[in-house]
DNA sequence: CGAGGGGTTGACGCCGATCAAAGCTGGTGG
DNA sequence: CCACCAGCTTTGATCGGCGTCAACCCCTCG
């Protein structure tokens, strides 16, 4: 929908374009956390830190752009769209993960179509630059391999959690996955629109609308500011559980 | 249920309880593909075979054995266990995969429970084999990255088909993926029961038996012999997109 | 031959999809 | 400042799909 904004995060003087990696103050969270500074003397291609407004494509499925991004602010959603123009969210990805990582084992192009949720910061890491990295590091080699596994752990876990149960247990699921991995510092956690529940645990629109506005009646889920929400997570593990 | 029966695979005068992967004829399809020969002897631990009768249990969730399973033949059902009972198919795979990767990224303990389909053959390779034949070969670790990023593939598409849409068609999607990853020489498939097919697309049983006693009806799946169908792959089609 | 396990079929009631309409909210322009 | 509008959320009404319970069939095995 909206095209790409490739807005320069980095606003001081000494900002070139490049990412900075080594003094990167999040560093630990990110894909070359593994990595010794020196390392980064050898990169050829530069890295470039980028901010995407609400709703922007940061890749389209089976586009072939030869990046890989890694996460540091913010949501993305990893989108399937059927031919027939259904789209279902297939993952949800915060700080410290990466996307796009399909390319790394020669993939014809990315397996999502990548969108972010809010206000999110990233870095662009050309796929020659990890390469390059992994045959003198291999513990970046095996960083990826985490990465992956993660992914592997969250997909399970959305097949295990968003895909079994009624649909009022679904949606208590979701709200305690956004609870855990997506509250910031004050606690709260953005509550995502309808639709993109919907989209996520495979229900009606208004099915999920009315379920949360259940949760807001019955005082499980309250506003805390703006659009940021906190919940009571035992009693939303009670409905998870046994409905 | 079942406790492990290990029963050694190669019956030849030679056998001595190792694998001998480097004159594996599948070799080309499972995890240590990407080695030279030579590899294969630092090796200190031994990698044996093993064969496993339907339904046997290949390893317990939160269980820590520190073996990965190489998949030679048959088919193996990843299942994630609720507290409560209720048990979910996560994964179903076959030969040239490997289970049991967790354990490289330092989990504690298998994700889900592992259980034979049919008659399963597997190499059973320890932990610090991997680990070992890791350091000085990096295609390894990227074999194995290759492995995980296919398991997310798998899952992912789990999700888009598996968890969308009518009964109708979840069921119509399941016997295509049977039809597509698991048809033997034969051009046939086996047919899983009921409950597993139920555990895996998180409908009812009973609902599972409607759709396909129908599609048998319409000749639209049809035994082949023994408990191997064949399908029309078309007709699945349609129906798994509307209906 | 009877028992038991899996598969099939029927009846019924409820959950949730769908269609429709009415609040709510933020943005825009007069 | 208010009117208006567009998009999102909420709520209601209706209907069909599917979960549940139950009976029955078929096959295998003791």
């Amino acid at each position: 929908m909206t095209s790409e904004l490739a807005i320069t995060f980095c606003t001081d003087a000494t900002w070139t374009g490049r990412a900075h990696c080594e003094k990167c103050h999040i560093r630990k969270l990110m894909l070359f956390s593994e990595l010794p500074t020196s390392a980064f003397e050898e990169v050829l291609q530069p890295i470039d830190q980028y901010m995407y407004p609400p709703g922007s494509v940061l890749y389209e499925a089976h586009t072939h752009k030869q990046f890989i991004y890694s996460i540091r602010r913010g949501m993305v959603k990893l989108v399937h769209i059927a031919p027939d123009g259904v789209s279902r969210i297939v993952r949800l990805l915060g700080p410290g993960t990466a996307i796009g990582l399909e390319l790394l084992d020669g993939a014809d192009g990315y397996h999502h179509t990548a969108i972010a949720v809010n206000q999110v910061d990233l870095c662009k890491i050309p796929v020659s630059t990890i390469k390059q990295l992994e045959d003198g590091h291999k513990e970046l080699c095996m960083h990826v391999s985490k990465l992956l596994q993660d992914q592997l752990d969250l997909a399970d876990q959305w097949i295990v959690a968003l895909g079994t149960g009624t649909a009022r247990q679904r949606v208590a699921q979701l709200v305690l996955v956004l609870d855990e991995f997506f509250s910031e510092d004050n606690g709260a956690f953005i509550l995502l629109n309808r639709e993109d529940m919907a989209a996520m645990i495979g229900i009606a629109v208004e099915t999920v609308s009315r379920m949360i506005a259940d949760f807001k009646r019955q005082k499980i889920l309250y506003r805390f500011k703006e659009n940021y929400y906190q919940c009571n997570t035992e009693a939303l593990q009670d409905i998870s559980r046994q409905g």
